[in-house]
DNA sequence: AAATGAACCTGTTTGC
DNA sequence: TGCAAACAGGTTCATT
């Protein structure tokens, strides 16, 4: 589910929630996420102050005043939602930290694709998962030419190496659709076909939707929700993504359907090529 | 060695 | 109507 503008939504709707507060009790009711959590979790949680949460890609960074960190992936459908007070646990409420001002955390996930670390200091830049992250296109300053450089350098479809996140890091299905249709290029086109040119023209397009989906707080296909419990309205804004069979909005023609590396793309195929 | 497909899960939608 | 298949926002592992 979240991609970069979700997990940043659920980031900016969380953070002025969390930041200061101490973690009270941590209950862990379901461990079995992507990777299961250990025991010990809970124990190295309670008590720990967090100072900030960081978004690096899909993941978020919750800065505990020791200096560890606990670590958020959400996966395919999960999400972390604040109530005032504690409520009585839903389905797929996995793990529930309570706040020293009485309000919870709450870590959803119905498929258990998400992942929920604790690293010390010394372990969080050698965590795998972050360490072979690309550039993030909001933070930082990417060159347009080492992009169409890795450009030219792949055989594959544009498409797959978007969701490559070794490369750019933080778009998924969603958004990699949408920049392609912005740019008109067609997912399915090889990397190195790509112009210099045109690698300008995309980069500048996934920037632009990314932060467009941020300012609207991401997309609610189904069933994201921010750390508010609110959705985000991005969906309504959607040309390409999940519109097969549906006009083009700029010429018409029938967007279509292909299936690459088993996930869904979506096309116009008179303008996109 | 890059690149594809299966696997990991549960829930919802689609099609016969 | 009912049931099975297909599909879903992601990542990782095994296999070509």
């Amino acid at each position: 589910m979240p991609e970069l503008p979700e997990v940043e939504t659920i980031r900016r709707t969380l953070l002025p929630r969390v930041v200061g507060r101490r973690i009270a009790d941590v209950e862990v009711r379901e461990p079995r996420l992507r990777r299961r959590i250990p025991p010990s979790f809970a124990a190295r949680l309670v008590g720990q102050r967090i100072d900030g949460i960081e978004r690096r890609a899909k993941y978020l960074l919750f800065r505990l005043a020791s200096g560890d960190a606990m670590v958020a992936h959400f996966g395919m459908s999960g999400t972390i939602v604040i109530h005032d007070a504690p409520a009585a646990p839903g389905q797929h409420d996995h793990v529930r930290l309570r706040l020293s001002d009485g309000s919870e955390l709450v870590l959803n996930d119905p498929r258990r694709f998400g992942l929920l670390l604790l690293v010390s200091p010394g372990e969080i830049e050698d965590l795998p998962e972050l360490r072979h992250l690309g550039d993030d296109p909001l933070q930082g300053d990417i060159r347009a030419d080492r992009f169409a450089a890795a450009l030219r350098r792949s055989r594959r479809p544009i498409k797959n190496l978007l969701l490559d996140q070794t490369v750019l890091a933080g778009m998924g299905n969603i958004y990699a659709n949408e920049a392609l249709f912005r740019s008109r290029i067609r997912p399915t086109r090889r990397a190195f076909r790509v112009r210099v040119a045109e690698a300008e023209d995309l980069l500048r397009a996934i920037r632009q939707v990314l932060r467009e989906a941020v300012d609207l707080g991401g997309s609610s296909i189904a069933d994201y929700r921010d750390g508010n419990g609110r959705p985000g309205y991005f969906q309504l804004r959607l040309q390409a993504y999940d519109r097969a069979g549906k006009p083009c909005v700029h010429c018409g023609a029938t967007i279509r359907r292909v299936v690459q590396s088993g996930r869904s793309s979506f096309y116009c195929p008179k303008c996109q090529h």
